[in-house]
DNA sequence: GTGAAAGCGCTAACAT
DNA sequence: ATGTTAGCGCTTTCAC
């Protein structure tokens, strides 16, 4: 009587059938039936076939965390963004999530809000045994206070990582950059082609290795156009809300003709600031800005942007991570993949002349 | 000597040490030690220390896997979204992450890219034993088939879940909806308020719960008002790229004064649109969108739109589920929890008269 | 205060 | 063709 009672609430609560239920209801041993649910040819075709049905009709399957306690891997990746609502970041991990999806791999996500505190906590919790592998944009303020010990620790545990977009030499591990230094001097060069040669430079991510570098791109572009740096003309934008106040300083203080937002938000906040202030784009000051998404083109006028090709980079990554969970054997050197980007031209750049 | 070299050998490769590694070192039972990291009090305080500092100066992390088995809980939720290039869902994915982190919880998060096969192949992936709990929106293709089998499997599994946003009658779990029917109707009222009386609706998800619910609030709007329902004004847009077609048919072949987009990226096509046709916003035409994302601001001119509050429900849905695993005790009703719209009138409409 | 033993669900080398 | 055993890393009851 207990026992049917047991029965009965088992199946309302559909207790998950383990292969030590499936051996008892054929007075077999669990081991036979292991290799019978893998297709062991150790096991006779007949009982095979039954104990196949059987765990079809009980629903079956195999149990996880056991699976991944024995093989010590998870199929899960890590992955760790700055900020989700960043269109950009948010095509990256689009093309991780398509990815892993072929291969079968779980993506456990995490934000680090661009915070040092929250990344370090995410990456703690992250440890090996969790994720098989981590895919890493490192944060801005992490950058900033060039402190990696976090990912270092998971370095040291072996934990196989590639890194994106915000990448650092002082971490050796495979990566997938964007040719953000060619990415500046493109950006910069194409106004100088058409006559801009005070341009203004509004970087959320002054301390990241990609506003870096594309500083430094701009920076070579203007070298070779013998127009002199003028410091003043880059804002580093910690906070946001700063922009119009900067912005409407520098349009009565200096004399502008183009403006570069770093990313897709702060070039599209820079063009209504601009137009606020009656300043016609591009016919009085023309504005690029980076990241191609909708908001770039559907903005008026339409932004003339850097495209990045995030699902593209989100894709790499992902792949190359991939490759080097299951092909450990041959422990090839690092590959630093380098995306470039492409200039999209749109209505809030003057023509060249 | 010998272990001298192990050690070292061990520093190099980090290969993680357990409970046992640490037993053997002390001479002492595992379970003795397993006591002394939970901090038993069977443990005698000098042990304990001893313990304690070996295994921070070793790195000892408990192992993951071996927890979960154990404790037959993963401290990992599932989510499952359609498409994440989307701002409300983004937005949504950012309140539940929040949450998430805040309770340490990992989440695995998964695209169904608004297909039934992939939403179907992901659920699989996801069974128990991968996560405790799932929360999901149903992708539009699947509220159209009608086909919750997946869904409905993981459940008889006794998967605990809520739904938020698209959600459905034949699943009873908690839910997190918007009130989509209030959604529908406000905008509605609002054009009619502003004596636009030939409404344009156009629906990417018409076959969803929450589409339908806003066509149903918006079709009352009008019969309240005492104006005809024209079905012919509903576009079910299936298809983005046919958009433009027709919209231009609908601009030749009908007097309208009003369109409403019931996403963000659909609104501000069809201003675009408008505009190019060379009709006015909002003095010829004005719409309405949904999701108060950057796009809704920052466009020329901006749009009135509907705001969902996306990162709201996101955290309440974490919530709500959370609750439900860790006070599994009382295993009260589920609930419904309807966040309310607000309607946020910017420059695409006119103004009452 | 410490340890032995069983068990979570599964696999695999080694019997029989 | 099938079973035994050991083990993945950890917790926990029960002895000592």
């Amino acid at each position: 009587m207990v026992n049917i009672a047991v029965e009965s609430i088992g199946m309302a609560k559909n207790k998950n059938i383990t292969l030590k239920d499936m051996a008892r209801h054929f007075g077999v041993s669990i081991s036979t039936v292991s290799k019978a649910m893998n297709n062991s040819p150790e096991i006779s075709a007949g009982l095979k076939e039954k104990i196949h049905t059987y765990a079809v009709t009980m629903q079956y399957r195999p149990n996880k965390m056991a699976l991944s306690l024995r093989r010590k891997r998870s199929r899960t990746i890590g992955v760790v963004v700055p900020n989700i609502l960043n269109h950009f970041f948010a095509q990256v991990l689009y093309g991780i999530q398509k990815v892993a999806a072929e291969r079968n791999y779980h993506v456990i996500s995490c934000i680090s809000d661009e915070s040092f505190e929250k990344e370090s906590k995410t990456l703690q919790l992250l440890d090996a045994g969790t994720v098989d592998g981590i895919l890493m944009s490192l944060s801005e303020e992490t950058q900033r206070k060039k402190d990696l010990s976090a990912l270092q620790k998971l370095q040291h545990q072996g934990l196989p990582m590639v890194l994106f977009d915000r990448v650092s030499d002082r971490i050796s591990c495979d990566k997938v950059v964007v040719d953000d230094f060619e990415a500046g001097y493109k950006a910069t060069t194409f106004l100088l082609q058409r006559a801009c040669t005070s341009i203004v430079w509004v970087t959320p991510i002054g301390a990241s290795s990609v506003g870096r570098l594309r500083l430094k791109g701009h920076q070579r572009a203007l070298e070779e156009a013998g127009i002199p740096f003028d410091a003043n003309l880059v804002v580093d934008l910690h906070d946001p809300t700063d922009l119009e106040a900067i912005i409407h300083w520098l349009l009565e203080h200096k004399k502008v003709d183009a403006m570069v937002g770093l990313d897709e938000l702060t070039a599209v906040r820079l063009l209504q600031l601009v137009r606020e202030k009656g300043l016609a784009v591009p016919q009085k000051i023309s504005i690029i800005g980076f990241t191609n998404g909708p908001l770039s083109q559907y903005v008026t006028p339409a932004l003339t942007t850097v495209s990045q090709h995030g699902k593209y980079i989100g894709e790499s990554a992902a792949k190359l991570l991939v490759e080097r969970l299951e092909h450990s054997s041959p422990p090839k050197e690092f590959t630093t993949k380098v995306v470039k980007t492409q200039l999209i031209e749109r209505d809030s750049t003057t023509k060249p002349h």
